[in-house]
DNA sequence: CCATATATTCCCATGAAATCCCATAAAAAG
DNA sequence: CTTTTTATGGGATTTCATGGGAATATATGG
């Protein structure tokens, strides 16, 4: 499982470590390769087990070869992806796309989701989540006051 | 499986390198060459190995329901399609057709699409990139639902 | 059938980018 | 405190995209 964070250094290279964690995980379960894409909802980096993305495939591959719908969920999901190859030190190397997406300049977050894991600029990712903190707490009065009407 | 995009050079004599990545997915899968034909909806060009490009006129032939129109249709894309060879630097040659209906001039924009990959314009795609994107985030509930069935 | 022009493919050189490999520092484990 | 693992820096090597000359194939006209 992806848990925890952590915080790795981009070097001049554009190279960053994945933490040891996330990738014995991943060899654990076959994969020596991550397949990553921007989120639609926020400023990360998602990553994923490559089958992930097959399965995705597999699904538009369902779809006739002359539907619009086609041509678009693959656009906007398979062009935007990437595979990053690990290197012999469990490196990956972020591409230019990757960097404007997240805003990452020096320091890269890495951030357990489970079943996949997120990539953030430490900054973004504070503003993020207190937001979302915010947010939750609005929710939870809201609540409450449902509750007792 | 194609992915991502890469934007690589025409040159004078018409060739492009074929992405690497690509390359080695398809000889992966025991492949050295491609099949290629002028997309019906867009001004793509098509690639795919060619048992793909036979599995599609088939199909062509079940969906359409007079006889006719299959035939128009069948052979419209035979009558278009390419088999390009890759030279033993992994390039290609675009004839004029190819060129004229892409409108690409300098640059070639590889774009991956999991069990095929187009060709495109640069500029063209962008434009397209961005309608599908919108479009995309409308329709997203639309192939989940296709995905769990 | 040959000769010339034109296009196609092969082959090698170059520069840039990606990857390998090793050294060292920092952190974690025993 | 010692050993092992992990993160990081940087030089060495390999891969890749690209350009262009040489060799081969194809077409066209006489």
């Amino acid at each position: 499982m992806f848990i925890s964070t952590y915080e790795n250094k981009l070097d001049k290279k554009g190279r960053v470590s994945v933490p040891a964690a996330y990738r014995s995980y991943l060899s654990s379960q076959g994969y020596n390769s991550v397949v990553c894409y921007p989120s639609f909802t926020n400023s990360s980096i998602e990553f994923c087990p490559q089958d992930r993305l097959e399965k995705i495939i597999e699904s538009i591959d369902t779809l006739s070869p002359f539907e619009e719908n086609r041509d678009i969920f693959s656009t906007s999901i398979l062009a935007n992806s990437f595979q990053l190859n690990f290197d012999t030190d469990g490196r990956v190397t972020l591409s230019e796309k990757l960097l404007n997406h997240t805003g990452i300049k020096e320091k890269v977050l890495f951030v357990g989701q489970g079943k996949t894991f997120q990539m953030w600029d430490p900054m973004s990712f504070k503003k993020f989540s207190d937001d979302a903190r915010k947010k939750a707490s609005l929710k939870r009065s809201e609540l409450k006051w449902k509750q007792t009407n």
